[in-house]
DNA sequence: GTCTATATTTTGATAGAC
DNA sequence: GTCTATCAAAATATAGAC
């Protein structure tokens, strides 16, 4: 966290935070180096003094996404507290992510889209941390007896998944509120708790309704 | 639904399904007219033959694709059927939806993270039509006196956002299980009864966990 | 309807002066 | 460290023959 040499990191921070808006907002192909630059107040050829090239710099971008929220996750569980608790805490690690870091969503929803074509080992590692998180939290719920078995992947999904989609959406409801209200109403703040909610009555088993699914069953994997 | 003229239909749709598979895999960016033509067996000018250009085709295909979900939707939900079967027959909808068409779900996280750059009126009204349907079940719900009144938006967000993610996803974990076996195993066998579980449970209220979110108004819509 | 050939722009990347 | 100038490749789109 400490700069080093304080000159260089003036302008390549700054080509950082240029280029996480542009791939964010545009994908890693619409993303143009031009505009980074420009962004950045900077020439072009900084970008390429500073990186590789366009695509070490869409990684090393990411691996700084997926780091921050392994390490939001990482700090605000708190593995002594009741186990509903520590599924708050995770959520509202990720929500604060996508709530402060407005690049978070859409790179996180980008890379999925794209089969994951950017994710190298350091990124890797990163989204493992986030996936342990939650599987330790799951793990003690089983152990104290408050809940019941479920692949933490499926947690995660329906954890992450609305967050991300909420926060990206912002932009696109933003501009559709005008023409249609019911696109506009919501936030951080009418999800969540929602979400919890949902999550911990799942968990718990509150609500059994895993009944015949005998009509999707063939196509599951696809 | 019926071809008028077989023989312009017939490149025209081969063109139509190479593209929405170059869309969906590359985002509107990436994808390559070159590669959508050799993709359909067919020549790179077909394309301005039979279509404005790339955004007026990329627009064509999405509204298809949301066409087809707000389809779904209108088709597989009973507005007579019990309140909390109408919420597993949107679910299986939206889910169908993703499983038989690979598609659906990159165009659609594509779609938000860019914004919405390429919604016009034909999309955005199939759009309204998939949050409508569910609106309906929700008033059915309070009507009834099964569910609280809650944004439809946010349990769309909620049901949408897993089933999406899981689905867009599918590459991504295959290629990464070889590496880590816990991002490999779910398939949508798994996610929906979790899905409904949880929407219902949170739809009647079953267990509340609308505490404190103080830490977070301040950044919810951002 | 379908193809070849080509015009035109855009874009990622580099060489080299300062 | 930063910029100018420029190259080479790629990509969208069109004209026109068949």
């Amino acid at each position: 966290m400490v700069s080093h040499d304080a000159d260089k990191m003036a302008s390549r921070e700054r080509l950082l935070v240029a280029a996480a808006a542009e791939f964010a907002a545009r994908g890693f192909a619409g993303a143009k180096v031009d505009r980074i630059a420009a962004k950045a107040g900077l020439n072009k050829a900084m970008i390429y003094y500073h990186f590789r090239n366009k695509a070490a710099l869409y990684r090393e971008i990411l691996a700084g996404v997926f780091r921050s929220a392994a390490n939001a996750v990482a700090a605000e569980v708190r593995p002594e507290a009741p186990v509903d608790d520590q599924v708050r805490q995770f959520v509202r690690a990720i929500a604060r992510e996508a709530a402060g870091r407005p690049h978070f969503a859409s790179m996180w929803l980008r890379e999925l889209a794209d089969g994951g074509t950017h994710i190298d080992p350091p990124v890797l590692e990163q989204m493992r941390r986030v996936l342990a998180g939650l599987s330790g939290i799951i793990a003690r719920g089983i152990d104290t007896g408050d809940f019941r078995p479920v692949q933490p992947l499926v947690v995660q999904l329906t954890v992450v998944g609305p967050i991300l989609m909420l926060a990206a959406s912002a932009p696109t409801r933003d501009r559709l509120s005008r023409l249609d209200g019911a696109f506009a109403s919501a936030g951080l703040d009418d999800l969540l708790p929602y979400i919890e909610c949902g999550a911990i009555g799942a968990l718990r088993g509150l609500t059994d309704t895993a009944v015949s699914h005998a009509s999707l069953s063939g196509r599951s994997r696809t």
